[in-house]
This record gives C-alpha cells, sequence and structure tokens, in this order.
DNA sequence: AGAGTAGGTGTACGATGTACACCACGTCAA
DNA sequence: TTGACGTGGTGTACATCGTACACCTACTCT
C-alpha cells in the first residue's frame, strides 16, 4: 500500500526562506529551529537540508531573501514627502541615501530579529553588496571624494556608544528571568531621569521613545554633517 | 576512604564570572557552555547555578563584570592627548564624552564577543544605567537641554544603515561554511570599487579599514554636530 | 529498459541547558 | 554534645538542538 501521497508543493530554496522568515516574525529567532521550520512546511527536519547548506545558510539566506526585496529601482524617494513644498526640497543625492536607508530600517522595524542574525554574520553577499554599492554612488554622484565617501559610510554604520539605542524606552519589563541584578535606584542617576521627565513632558501619552522620529533625526543630522564636509573640501588627514 | 580534596578555591559569582570573559575570549561566545565554563573551573556543570540563575543570568554577569571595571573616576580625559598643543584644546564636555565613549569602545576591541551578547540584551542594570547617567550629565552640564541631550543620545546609538561596518574590511576569507551564495561579481559594484582603491592608495599597506581612525572620525563628527546644535538653540519640532 | 538524479524519510549521535535528588560540610542553638 | 540548617558541590536524567548517514521513491534522459 503506497502512502498517501501528500498533495504537498514541493520544496525549494525560495519556500524554505519566505516560511523561514514567517517563523521567525511569529515566534521569534529562537523559534527558528530546523525542527520547527521542517513542522511548517510539513516535512522531516533533514529535507531542509537539500536546499540550505546548515543553519548558518540558512540564516544567511533568510538575510539575503529579505535584501533581496529591496533593491529594484528604489534609488529615488518611494515614500511621499512628508511636508508640504514650503519645505524645501532635498538634494536629490540625501533623497536616494534617505530612501534607501529607509528601506532597510522598515526591515529591522518589521522583523526585529533582523538585526541580532545580522550582527552574527560577515556576509558580503549580492544584496548587502547592492545595498552598500546604491548609497556609495549616491555619495560620489553627488561629488563626494572616494576618501570621504568612505569616512561616511563608517560614520552611518557605527554604533558609537555602543549599546541598543533600545535601552531608552521605558518599557522595564517585569523581570522574567531569574536575574541576579539588583534592582538599581533611581535618585543614583539624575541625568537620565531630567531626560526621561522632561520627553515626558514633551510627548505624555507616549509609552516610549519615538523612534522613527530618534532615527529620522539622526539620520538628517548625520547627513548635515556630511554636506558640510563635502562642501568645506574636507580629506582625511595625513 | 573520603573522594581527594580539591585543594580548589571555593567558586563564587565573580570568579564564575571572570572565567566566563576570559573563556570566551580565548574561545569565542560558542566556546562558553555551562560544561566549558565548568570544565575550566575544574567543578561539575550544575555547581555553576549556585552562582548563576542560568545562561541569560550568565551573560548578563558577564556584561555587568566588564563594565564594571570601567566606571569609577573616568569622567576626565583617561587618554593622553595625541596632539600638542597648537591643537586647541577641546572643551571638558567633549573630552569627558570622548574618554567615556572610548572606554566602552575599548571592551569592544578587547573583547569582540560583547556586540553580539549586548544586541541580544536589553539590561538596564547598575553597570549600563552608571555609563548612560555619565554621557547624559556631561551633556547636561554643558548646557546642552534635556530634549537635544536626549536626542544626542540617540544620534550616538543608532547604527543607521543597520549593518556592522566590519563589512568594509576586505578580509574577504574562504567560505568556510557551505554556502550556497554566488560569489558576487566585482564589476556590479563599480562605486565600492573606487572607495576600496581609494583607500588602498591612501594606505598601501593596510589589510584593513582603520577601525579606530574611522571610529574617532564618526565620534568627532557627531559631537561637532551636536555642539553645533546645541549654540543654535536647537529643540525638537512641534 | 536501465541508469542517474533530485528530493523526501528514518534513525542515530553528540552537544547543549537545566530540573531534581542527593550529600558534605560549616555554624549555631539547645 | 547534639542535632538542625544553610551553603556549595555532585550525579543522574531529560528534552531539544544541529546534522551525519543510509535509504527509498519518482522522474528524466538515453
Amino acid at each position: 500500500m503506497p502512502r498517501a501521497i501528500a498533495a504537498r508543493a514541493p520544496l525549494s530554496r525560495d519556500v524554505v526562506l519566505t516560511a523561514a522568515v514567517a517563523l521567525a516574525d511569529e515566534r521569534g529567532l529562537e523559534g527558528v529551529s530546523m525542527r520547527h521550520l521542517a513542522d511548517a512546511l510539513g516535512v522531516v527536519p533533514m529535507a531542509l537540508y537539500k536546499h540550505v547548506g546548515d543553519k548558518e545558510d540558512l540564516l544567511d539566506g533568510m538575510v539575503e531573501h529579505l535584501l533581496t526585496g529591496l533593491g529594484v529601482g528604489r534609488t529615488t524617494g518611494h515614500q511621499a514627502d512628508r511636508t508640504a513644498d514650503h519645505t524645501p526640497k532635498p538634494l536629490p543625492w540625501r533623497e536616494a541615501v534617505t530612501s534607501t536607508i529607509h528601506g532597510v530600517r522598515a526591515l529591522h522595524r518589521s522583523h526585529p530579529w533582523l538585526r541580532r542574525v545580522l550582527e552574527t554574520r560577515q556576509l558580503r553577499t549580492p544584496a548587502v553588496l547592492a545595498h552598500m554599492e546604491r548609497l556609495t554612488s549616491a555619495f560620489l554622484a553627488a561629488g563626494f571624494t572616494p576618501d570621504l565617501t568612505h569616512h561616511v559610510m563608517h560614520l552611518l554604520g557605527n554604533r558609537i556608544w555602543g549599546f541598543s539605542p533600545e535601552l531608552f524606552n521605558e518599557t522595564g519589563g517585569p523581570p522574567t528571568r531569574r536575574s541576579t541584578a539588583p534592582t538599581p535606584d533611581p535618585t543614583d542617576y539624575p541625568g537620565i531621569l531630567a531626560v526621561a521627565a522632561d520627553s515626558r513632558a514633551r510627548r505624555p501619552t507616549a509609552t516610549s521613545c519615538d523612534e522613527d522620529g530618534e532615527f529620522d533625526f539622526a539620520l538628517a543630522t548625520i547627513l548635515d554633517a556630511a554636506e558640510r564636509l563635502q562642501r568645506s573640501g574636507w580629506s582625511s588627514p595625513r
């Protein structure tokens, strides 16, 4: 007696990656195990290995999968101008850079696990390189020297103070884990308190930072600085 | 016959954390398993659970352990001025901020695994808060409004383009993993190539980016921008 | 008809985090 | 002196993970 023939569409790398991304979205990165993923696809774990080399390759693939949906024909602003026309129109290179960056930013917002995956990876895959290239060429086309372009890319890439900005959010959930950390005394941190108080006063209904606003502020400030360097004919010392 | 009495000093949370940091330093983060750590300490795995709640708490503790060694009495420049006196002395707040940030930066450089651990954690532990407080209060003391201080903290914390700057390094090691990624064609990326060529020409002997230089450039540029905002009386829109 | 290949199955192994029961000690009250 | 107790280390056991390996099935191409 032949076993029941599952009317399942055959797997493919793309199907696997799509399912993996969906799984990560709904169950978090920890939920993405080969076994769970296989379950979700109605298949036995080892079947996945016909489509991805191993788990690392799966994660690489997930990143590539997301990035690939981003690239085509998006070098000019894909989001509507938020302000009316009395705001001076930004230079074209700024539009290009901003919209490119907002693309990845959107990915990070809709797939929070992406950041953690990227930190563990050093991938110079086509999609990543294409993203870099879009930024780099925008600067070069705007008259930035290669030297300055290089530095500006670092300026955009560095997380200067070494912590994630999520720390600012006051969503101090209950310590679910069995942590040994002492609960800190708020009065030890008057500066932080002052900033938090001011922030609350400014946006009384908000429960956390306006992350999009802060991101755009940071991006604009950095691009302002880059533009100023370019106009002043900056070049690296020595 | 009593079992051989090990002349081992008794464990403590601090001993465990120190050993864990050492283990991560020499074997990488993957080498830090409860079993390996216990081995390194000459003890059975479950013994560790008398000193750390679980593995998450161990990782939290490692971060806290490193950060704690940083704090005391370092709010004024701990590194010698690199330039002779013909360079105008930086403002005191800049020295404070720069040296504080260089402190964590040094941690990141000597413990490369730290970045990955931080990405998985959202800890508002005393040491982290103390670090934040040192920065925040430096800005406030310099006359930054709480509003601007808040924004500048985000400016320092955001990784704008969403990738790690290590991507720039041309250390394209051989693909050790069984990856399915196609090897990209360099000619698809003329902008990146131009920047890389210029960078090589500028520092012919170097094998990768001058990461310290880039970091300092980024930090200085951002602090310049912050200073300009402060002097112009910036405040957030609306 | 026969060979080859692509894709899915089943079993098995070593590594991991940790629950749980246990035991050796020191300290201290009775 | 005794016995209770807390602190810290032990030993066993289990679920879960990634994946090696052998297999089997169905399709294509000659």
